[in-house]
DNA sequence: TGATAAGCGAGACGGTACGTCCGGTCTTGAG
DNA sequence: CTCAAGACCGGACGTACCGTCTCGCTTATCA
């Protein structure tokens, strides 16, 4: 999803285009939507042209992914001690992720995509998932080890649970009745869920 | 979402077409997903011509949604006795409703949709959630009555984790994996998170 | 070269879209000459899209030869009686036809444009040289009978002699230096040329 | 026209891509017309590479007129002591230097884009007609001198006259019909044209 | 003889213009 | 007012090619 890596011979890119595009992609995902948005108008908006996008990104949701959830965002968890608040950073991280104006609109419409591209399907699923899932699965070992989580409770059911909840919450509700309050409730009920 | 009626004069609509659009709809819809769809293709596989649909639906959402989501079908839910076989039914018909396939192919189109209709995205989510909300209320808050439910549980809440849980589960697994023992976990966890 | 024709069903084209695009190519072609003339351009002063021209031109080139040389131009030339005068308004149609800014403009490109399309370059010489010189056989055969013209004087010759200087004199000259004098010295070159 | 000259410092030109391009320059152009000669195929075709052209001259068209009217072609016209020689031979270098294959598709492109460069204009028009006219000029009024021809001729006219009738003849008839029998008509009627 | 300067090949770049697809509309002629 | 048929207008697409630039290297002239 990062752009397309080019041979050492050459004029090398730009990078300032790189920077523009992406820019002008989250901005025009946010006014117009996904299905909206044409490369024209991201091209024209950044300053450049078409063929400055096609050289870079195969299709305009290989653009999208790569600008709306930059590879390294996922890189680092924080690991507190206590799993109520790890399993609240989750929550968090997962409203942060699909929360943002520029990641509700992007969505549905990159889901769309996948239907068509199998290999887009890995790299959303997997940027999406990744890191996060084997963090969770291990930690819900440590818990399993700890006494504070059944043994029979399944990372991936989990993680499904607070991945969706996240995801309709943020698709269902305004933005602003997704607030602290409604995480502690999450949080509860997850706990509970898989408590011992 | 129903075909857009018709005045009473004139020359009356062939109804057969309404049936045959939506059944080409609905395969058209498995075999090349939401954005490779097409009016023109729906309209040539239904044995007939574009303007023939534009005259009953307004655009390919409306159409999509009225094939794939017809409006008898969430009339209903049996309930039983049991909160637990209550619940159970919920998740089952939220996986029967999002997880065929061609209701896997239309949801994230729909919804990158709605972005721009504020209408269309009241049609979806409402009828989506409709009966059902409500039905889950009230079995609720006839279960804090009898003891099995914690009072301060918010049947927004629960409604959010078993739609997103279906909707991730049906979106990232392949169909086979949501099964029987799946849904027994996630039934589990539910239970125990609502439970005193 | 005509806007090709199409079948009797559907909608029927716009005519003021012919014509806005005629007369956008000719002001275009003054001011940027053939070559950097874009079908892009033309259909946005025209106020319309590619498309629409496409439908009714296949090339460029047939669009600028039906736009600068329209076919009703060269129908019915008028015969007076005097050899000389007839000779004179001969060099005088030639001198219109290729002497307009935008035939200026336009020919050089039409001819290059020949060498990859005979069918084009048929047509380009064609409606070019079609009526006038068959009316100028007849108007020699007519002058040898009189006496006034040579036997062995070759009507394809004089036409070449003609229709080159004109395009010569239009190419090289300022358009103000092919005035009366030089009609008459070219008109009388002639004449004593194909004279007895 | 000439390849653009450089400093004395740094390494030299290699001269031996300076002719494959013009050969290279001359046998595409025969192939496949002006408009369709990309500086790219000449520069594959010749065994180097684009910058190598473009060092030596800024546009196809400076190349093409380099390329296909060398600067030295026309230095010298054999002057014998007939007038009718002379002429004949007038007419022979012009149907010469626009009859060649190579010529007959690079000229319309060369004016086209004229249109554009009145640099270009200047160097085409003044290559092209340089001492030729001169030397008709002189001619001329040796011929007046002579009472060859009249006193009123103006020698522009002729030049126009000799020049358009090639251009024109080399343009619209197969090559094989421009023979001696049409040299001789076209010699013939300038000679009575000119004559007294 | 080493520094300077311009040439060379290779090849990707930024950007203009292209020709096409297709979405939604309109017209015709019949029912 | 609907139907079938089909062309229309116009927005957006993905691509071809132009002229430029960068690279790593070579080949002359000049200090």
């Amino acid at each position: 999803m990062t752009p397309t890596a080019h041979a050492l011979a050459g004029r090398p890119r730009d990078t300032r285009i790189d920077d523009a595009v992406r820019r002008a992609t989250v901005e025009l995902l946010e006014q117009v939507g996904y299905l909206q948005l044409t490369i024209a108008a991201i091209a024209e908006r950044a300053g450049t042209n078409k063929p400055a996008l096609y050289r870079r990104w195969p299709t305009k949701a290989h653009l999208v992914h790569d600008a709306v959830f930059p590879p390294q965002d996922l890189d680092a968890i924080p690991a507190s001690g206590a799993l109520r608040d790890d399993i609240r950073t989750l929550v968090v991280i997962g409203l942060d992720l699909l929360g943002r104006p520029a990641a509700r609109a992007a969505l549905p419409g990159l889901l769309a995509e996948t239907a068509a591209d199998p290999a887009l399907e890995a790299d959303v699923l997997g940027r999406a998932a990744g890191g996060t899932w084997t963090w969770l699965q291990q930690r819900l070992d440590a818990g399993v080890e700890a006494g504070e989580v059944r043994a029979d409770v399944k990372s991936t059911t989990v993680f499904e649970l607070i991945a969706g909840t996240a995801f309709v919450a943020t698709a269902m509700r305004p933005l602003d009745a997704v607030d602290d309050t409604w995480i502690d409730d999450v949080v509860d009920l997850i706990m509970r869920g898989i408590g011992p």
